[in-house]
DNA sequence: CGCGGCATCGCCCATTTGGCTGATTCCTGG
DNA sequence: CCAGGAATCAGCCAAATGGGCGATGCCGCG
C-alpha cells in the first residue's frame, strides 16, 4: 500500500484529490496539509511514500521551498508537484528542488493516480504539456538577471516610468535606462511592455 | 432535497465539491459538467435547484456567459459562482448576469454548503472578502471597455507595439492610438505599462 | 595585482508613445 | 428620424523611450 500526503491550501481540492486517490485500493491518503510548514511537520511524522503538493500555497512558503524541505527528510518522500498554471521558471525550480515530477491540475484522475504510482516507484513524472517545455528550458536556460535588474523589472511591471523608478531607487534616470537596456538584451526584447510580458511568462517575476 | 449541478473544468475540483456537498444529507449532486456548454444542456434536462459554476472554464465559454444562459432557462436555477481569485473584475459581471452570489474556492466546505442552501432559498451569497469590493465596485463601477478595446488591450499586454497591433487588426496606427487613448482614459492611466498593470490587477484581461 | 562583472552616471539621437483636436461612417435605441 | 456611442482615420507636437557609446568606482576571484 502506497501512502500519500496531500498539500493544498484549498480544502475542496484536498477533498477531491482524496476522493480520486482512494477510489482505487492501492493508494491511501495518510494526511492533509494546508500549508508548506504543516506539510513538512506532518511528513516528518507520517513518512508518506509520496507527497502531492500544490505549487502555490497561499500565504506561507511555496511549493518549491516545501519540496526542498521535504527532500531533506529521512526517509525522503517522492514529491509530486501539482499546479494549475504552467510557468516555466517554476517547473524548472521544482525539478531542481528534487521534485519527482509535475502534473497539471486539470488532468483526469487516473493520470494523477498513475503519476503517484510512478513517483513512488522512483520514476520521473512530467505532464506531456510540460515535458517539451522543460527540455527546451534545459537547452536554453533562463537569462540570469542581477538582483538590481529584478528590482527594476518589478517596478516596470507595476507600470512605473523611468523617472518614477529612478526616484524610488534613489538613482538617476540614466542608471535606470542602463539597467533596462541590460534587461532588454537578456530577455531579447526591445520594449518595456514585452519585457513585462516575457518576465511574467517565464515566471521571472 | 436540494439538487446541485457542478460546473468546473477540473475533474479533481468536481470530485472535491461532490464530496463536501454530499457529506451532509440535505444536498444532492445531480450532475457534473466540465464546460459551460455542457452545463447549459445538463441544466435544461436536470432542472437543478442550484448550479455551482467556476468562473473560469478553460477553453469554452466563461462562467458569466454560462450564467446568462442558465438564468434564461425555465425554471431558472440559482447560479452560485466559484472563483479562485478575489481580484476578479468578472465577479461584478457575474452578479449583473444574474448570479445569486459567489464564493472563493479556498473557503471551508461548510461555507460552500451554507452558500448553496442560501442560494436555493433565494438569498444573495457573497464571500466576505469580496463583499466590500463589490460594494466599492458598485460605487465606482469598473470602466466599461468595448470589445475592440479589450482586444487592443490583450495585444498590449502581450507587448505589442502600436504598429504591430495595427497590422494584426488590419487598421491604421491612428486607430490603434485612438483606442489606446480611450483605454487610458477609462483606466485612468497614462502609459501602456500601467494600463497593462491595472488591467491585470482588476482581472479585465 | 589585474580582470571582469556590477552599479552608477552622462550625452546624443531616432523612434515611439501619449495628448489634443477634429473628421467620417455605421449602427442602435429612443 | 435623430442623438449618441463605436470604430475608423488624420495631423501636430511634446514627452518618454530605446540604442549606442563611453566613463567611473567598487568588489571578488584567480
Amino acid at each position: 500500500m502506497t501512502t500519500v500526503l496531500l498539500v493544498d491550501d484549498h480544502p475542496v481540492v484536498r477533498s477531491g484529490l482524496r476522493a480520486v486517490i482512494e477510489a482505487g485500493d492501492a493508494l491511501t491518503v495518510v494526511g492533509e496539509a494546508a500549508t508548506g510548514e504543516e506539510a513538512i511537520v506532518l511528513a516528518g511524522h507520517l513518512h508518506p511514500d509520496v507527497v502531492l503538493c500544490d505549487l502555490r500555497l497561499g500565504s506561507g512558503i511555496d511549493g518549491i521551498r516545501t519540496t526542498v524541505a521535504l527532500r531533506a527528510l529521512d526517509p525522503a518522500p517522492a514529491v509530486l508537484i501539482l499546479t494549475t498554471f504552467d510557468r516555466d521558471a517554476e517547473v524548472l525550480g521544482a525539478i531542481e528542488a528534487g521534485a519527482a515530477g509535475y502534473l497539471l491540475k486539470d488532468v483526469d484522475p487516473e493520470v494523477i493516480v498513475q503519476g503517484i504510482h510512478r513517483a513512488a516507484a522512483g520514476d520521473m513524472v512530467l505532464a506531456p504539456e510540460l515535458a517539451t517545455r522543460v527540455l527546451k528550458g534545459m537547452r536554453s536556460p533562463l537569462p540570469r538577471l542581477t538582483d538590481r535588474e529584478i528590482e527594476v523589472l518589478r517596478h516596470l511591471a507595476r507600470g512605473a516610468t523611468n523617472k518614477e523608478i529612478a526616484r524610488t531607487l534613489f538613482v538617476t534616470e540614466a542608471t535606470v535606462k542602463s539597467h533596462l537596456a541590460h534587461i532588454f538584451t537578456k530577455l531579447d526584447v526591445d520594449s518595456r511592455s514585452r519585457a513585462i510580458h516575457v518576465a511574467q511568462e517565464t515566471g521571472l517575476i
